[in-house]
Formats: C-alpha cells, sequence, structure tokens
DNA sequence: CCACGCTGGTTTATCGATACACCGGAGCCC
DNA sequence: GGGCTCCGGTGTATCGATAAACCAGCGTGG
C-alpha cells in the first residue's frame, strides 16, 4: 500500500491538514514543524494522490489533445507545440486518440473521459457535424482543424479551400494541366471534400477543366495510399502531370510511387503536399506544400479554450461566452517537387 | 454546475447505489426502475464522474506511454501498436511527454502524475541510470528501449548492438569501407554509445579499422542533425562511401544532405537507418534499416506490465515478482539505400 | 486592562462514486 | 421447521486531499 497524506501526519505528529499546507506551500508552517513533515514523507516515501486532489479540487491543470491516430506525424508535431505552450502556464498536455472513422470514434473514447481533463482540444478529422453534435458535454472543448461543425463550438480551422487553391494554382501555374487530387473525394463535407473544392477552384480560375477522374480517394494508410494512387493512374493509363496530395503523408506514398514509375520529379510530374511537416523539407526532392500556420493554430486553440476554463473573469455567470470560429493563415512553401515559378 | 449521480437519484426516486448499479450493471436491477434512472440520467445530462471513480476504485484502467517528445515518428507508432492492445482489455492509454534530456526530465512530470494510472510504460532514452535509480515510486513501471537501467525495473530492450552490428556488417559486406556513424558517441552508456559499440564490433569482425572520426554526434534535431553531419563529412573533407545513421529520422536527414551534396545513393554512399520506421520504406529510394521487432517489443512491455499490476493471482503478498529483461529480436530490412549484395 | 491582530496549528465538512453489510420476502431442500 | 439462496433494493463508511472555519497563545497599541 502506497503511503497517505494521514500516514505522514502521525508520523510527523501533526494533522493532514499541516502536511498538505507544507506540500502546497499554500500556508504558512513552523520551520520546526516543516522540516519533521517533510522528514516523515521523505522516510515513507511518501507521493501525493493527485486524482484525491483532482477530485477536491475539481482541476486538473491538464488539457487533453484528442487525435484520430497516435502514429500521425501531424498530431505528434501538434502536440509538441501545444505541449510547449502549456508548461508556461506549468499545465501538462496529454494525448488521447479517438480512433477515427470507426463505428465508436468519440463512444470509444466514452465522454466521461473528456471529465478527466480541464479542457478537451478535439481534432474532428473523419467526424461527421452529426457526430459532434451528439456531443452533449459540460467540458471546454475547442474543435480543431474541421470545416462546418455545429456553431456551438469554438473551432480553430484551417483554410482547407484556400490552401487547397493555392496549391493547385501554383501547379497549373507552373505548366502542369492535368493534376491529380490524391485524398480527395467529390462528396461529404469533411476535409477531403472541401480541399477537392479548392482544387476544383483554382481550375476554374484558371480557365481549365477539372477532370473528376483525376480525384482519387484514400484510406486510412496515408502512405500506401499515396503509392497505389499513382499506381492505378498508371496502371489505367489516366495521363497526369502534377499532383496535389492532400497530406504531407500522401505526398511521400506519391513520390515513391512516381519513382517506382519511373517518373522525374518535378521534370515528368509535380507534387504538392498540405501541412508542412518537419519531415517534409528533408525529403528529396524536397516537397512543396501548404503551411497551415502551426503556431498560430496552436496559439489560437489555447486562447479559446482558455476563455471557456476562466469562468471570465469579468462578466458574472449567465453570460455565455460567444462561440468563435478561427482560421489559420495559410502560405505556400515552394521547395523542389515543383519546378521554379515562370 | 454538471449533474451528480445523486441528482439522478434523486429525479429517479432511488438511492444513489441503485443509480450506480444501473450504470455499470454491476448488481441486477428491476426493468422499472432501470427505465426511470437512465431517463433520469438522459434528461439531466448526467456524465460519470471518473475522476471520482478512480479515488474510490484504486484503478484507473489506462495506461500511460511516457515519451521525450510528442514529435517523434516512433513513439507515435509505438503509442499506436500499444493502445490496439490495450483495447482489447477495454484499457486506455495516453501519452505523456518527458521532454527528454533536459534539466527536469521526470522531473517536469511530476512523480505523482505516474500515481494517475494502472501502468506506466517509460521511454528512458537519454536518461542515465542515476536518473532512473531515482525514480523511487509504488506504481508498476516498465522500462522501454534502453540498455543498463537499474535492475529494479522490467526492461523492454532493443538488442541495441546486434542491430548496429548487422547494420554495419551489411555495409562493409555490401562494398563500403568508411562508413559515418551518425549519432553516435564514443562516451556514455546511453543507446547512442551502445549503438556505436556495435559499429565498432562490425569493423572488428571484418578485420577493418572504425575511424572515431566517422563517429558524428547528433543533437535534438534528427532531421536537421542528419543533415549537417553530412554537410560536416563535405565541408571537412572526410571521406566516407557509408553511412549508419542511428534513427530513421536522421537517415532522412542524411539523405537530404546527400542529395544536397550530389552524392548518389547507393552508388557514391550507402545508407542504413535504424527503427524501421513507417516512412521510411516510402523514401526515395527506400531506406534499407534495422527493424527492432516493434510488435513483440509491445507484446513484451504489456505482459511484463500486466505482471505488476496484477498482484500475481496465484503467490501470496510479499512474493516479489523477479524483475526481467527482454531484447526483441532485431533484423534488417533491405531497401533501396544499399547495394544488393554481391 | 482589554480589544485586536498575527502565527501556527487543528477540526470539520466536502468532492462524487462505490464496496459492503444488510433488509424483508419468496422459494426450496432436507 | 430451520437453514439456505436469490431478489431488488437501501444506508453508511470510505477513497485521499483540501477549503473554510476555528482556536490557543502571544505581543501590542490605545
Amino acid at each position: 500500500m502506497p503511503a497517505t497524506m494521514s500516514d505522514v501526519a502521525r508520523a510527523a505528529g501533526v494533522s493532514v491538514m499541516t502536511v498538505s499546507n507544507v506540500l502546497t506551500g499554500r500556508k504558512r508552517v513552523g520551520e520546526n514543524t516543516r522540516r519533521r513533515v517533510l522528514a516523515a514523507v521523505d522516510d515513507l516515501g511518501y507521493e501525493l494522490n493527485l486524482t484525491a486532489r483532482h477530485l477536491r479540487a475539481g482541476r486538473t491543470d491538464t488539457i487533453v489533445l484528442v487525435a484520430p491516430r497516435f502514429d500521425h506525424p501531424y498530431f505528434g508535431e501538434l502536440a509538441a507545440r501545444l505541449s510547449k505552450r502549456l508548461e508556461r502556464t506549468g499545465r501538462h498536455l496529454v494525448v488521447e486518440q479517438s480512433g477515427a472513422s470507426r463505428e465508436g470514434e468519440l463512444e470509444a473514447l466514452s465522454l466521461a473521459r473528456l471529465h478527466l481533463y480541464d479542457g478537451v482540444l478535439l481534432s474532428v478529422v473523419g467526424m461527421t457535424p452529426d457526430d459532434v453534435e451528439r456531443l452533449r458535454t459540460t467540458v471546454p472543448v475547442v474543435l480543431l482543424g474541421e470545416q462546418d461543425m455545429p456553431d456551438r463550438f469554438d473551432q480553430v480551422r484551417m483554410d482547407n479551400v484556400e490552401g487547397a487553391r493555392l496549391a493547385t494554382a501554383h501547379l497549373l501555374a507552373t505548366g502542369s494541366r492535368r493534376v491529380a487530387a490524391v485524398g480527395g473525394s467529390t462528396s461529404g463535407r469533411g476535409m477531403t471534400f472541401v480541399r477537392t473544392l479548392g482544387w476544383r477552384r483554382a481550375h476554374e480560375e484558371a480557365g481549365l477543366p477539372a477532370d473528376d477522374a483525376l480525384v482519387l480517394p484514400a484510406g486510412q494508410s496515408d502512405l500506401a495510399d499515396g503509392r497505389e494512387a499513382v499506381r492505378r493512374l498508371v496502371r489505367e493509363g489516366t495521363s497526369f502531370d502534377g499532383v496535389f496530395a492532400f497530406t504531407d503523408t500522401l505526398a511521400t506514398g506519391v513520390l515513391a510511387g512516381l519513382a517506382e514509375a519511373g517518373l522525374r520529379v518535378p521534370d515528368d510530374v509535380q507534387v504538392v503536399g498540405f501541412d508542412n511537416l518537419d519531415a517534409s523539407e528533408f525529403l528529396v526532392p524536397g516537397l512543396t506544400t501548404v503551411d497551415p500556420g502551426h503556431d498560430e493554430m496552436a496559439d489560437h486553440a489555447l486562447r479559446l479554450l482558455d476563455r471557456l476554463i476562466d469562468p471570465s473573469p469579468g462578466a458574472g455567470a449567465g453570460t455565455a461566452v460567444e462561440p468563435e470560429r478561427v482560421t489559420g493563415p495559410v502560405s505556400l512553401v515552394l521547395r523542389g517537387t515543383t519546378r521554379p515559378a515562370p
């Protein structure tokens, strides 16, 4: 049995409350008793039980990032950014997995779990607005990275349409005429659909036709899916001279597929990704990609969350905070998978 | 204020205990009362407070993986594997960050936090045995991925020496004579040192000299460090025709550096990594790398942890479990960054 | 001389859920 | 008919820490 605070109290000959005070420093304690308590703590190898503190205090100083999957580099990088910011205020970040796009989605990570944290950053990739609508909870929640979710929630989104438009427009401007949209989808309302919209819009603006045969959906395994997309284009003889991959991970797979097919990048086929992962700069050739403003998104997300956690210092209760939608600034990062602008 | 269980009880006209029983299904409850309770739950939007349950039950059904950093793909993949296994037994995985190799190391993630979980999988990359020795806790802990830690703990390790030896031996067997060890170190006892040992051993076995000038340390940013290592070799005119990079991430940086320097892979320089990340197969050319037996490691880690969590069904108390050290099987995965064996 | 404030502590109630003991009645076996 | 289990419940103590109220002793100023 681990030692409890009252064990320490008994050993030190003081009350539990005094032990608590020594440990938290919340009240002054005489130097003598202080030392006795600390000695007892050391002696018994006592460790604070945070669970009990949480129950009593109703606060955990911990934020959770709920990502669709653990093994997706994008969320790893996001978590790192968030964690760094939270450390400044003495808080912690933990990451949980929702197992996106499966039946159980949020169910798997039962609603009750969210109560274990002061706030929730919920990535809603692969969830429908309906899924989110069902999410009735009193825990502060900020949604990340999607579009058109119920406006009951704060949301931090990428500018998906504009990012996709930028990427595609650049491909068209540098000479590509048949740009595949890898990871795209012609229906639904999720990220895949919205970026497909941007792809289409770029074509319109350039006065060029967008061929739906070039929209290739992706599945669960981005890397393999990217490669498979290229294989399929080649196999079916669909001509293409550019690829807009909807994530950098897909793009990595696409590059592998192109190499396999003996197609040169960027000479035969240009490629643009989306996310600007750390690794993308180091691919060979370096991946041209859309940078979704990582830092701004992290800043916004935490600002919105803090607004909900802190019961608004000025306003009284009942003053519901008006949900906000923020969109990060996108920009195109030019590297070796595209040709220089003419 | 969120509704509590006793609110529900009052609304349904039953005792709290009955509500609890309905919700957990731990005892039989009449169909009528059951329905009344569920109606009340729905009505009040009641959500179970897991914190309270944890305090009472002394169990959280949650395991934590403590990784040095969130944005390291290796741990993302590991987390995914662990999570999948834990789901089978109805448990959860959460990931926390230790911020390895900083002052605070585990301090940052205060010992008390570990008590929030039923068990801890602690990656000790970048920690010294002393750091770990200081780790006095009653929570079940299994150490991951290192060597020569205090044998008070269970440990699941990669066969670092053998993996490094394999990698280097293959480079030597396929014609490389000057093999750089990127991420290596000629002192200490951590992973970097041990893999350097394997690198050295392969040279000995082949009767070839191992030049310490080819051992290049890495810092915090593996990708950039890998590239920088190549830049440095080129800048300083150190001749080399092979690279053993101590992680696949470093290898990715190395490949970028080689491309930048106009060196062809594998014709001018062969490259081998370590980790067999998902992405490594999709680099161009595909990265030859050491596979550390991911699945076996995950299996072992959880087996050892469960052994500690479950107070050994057979033996009585006081029967201390003998700490175990398991080493995963390593194997070499051959891809395009090395030449075919002669 | 007494009210007053400070210091260093103790006592008590509480956070929300759950283990456990227990209850009256019904059914059943030997 | 005594002893047993099963049924659908209820009351109470408890998990460990902490906020808030309270208290004894002492110095001080008016």
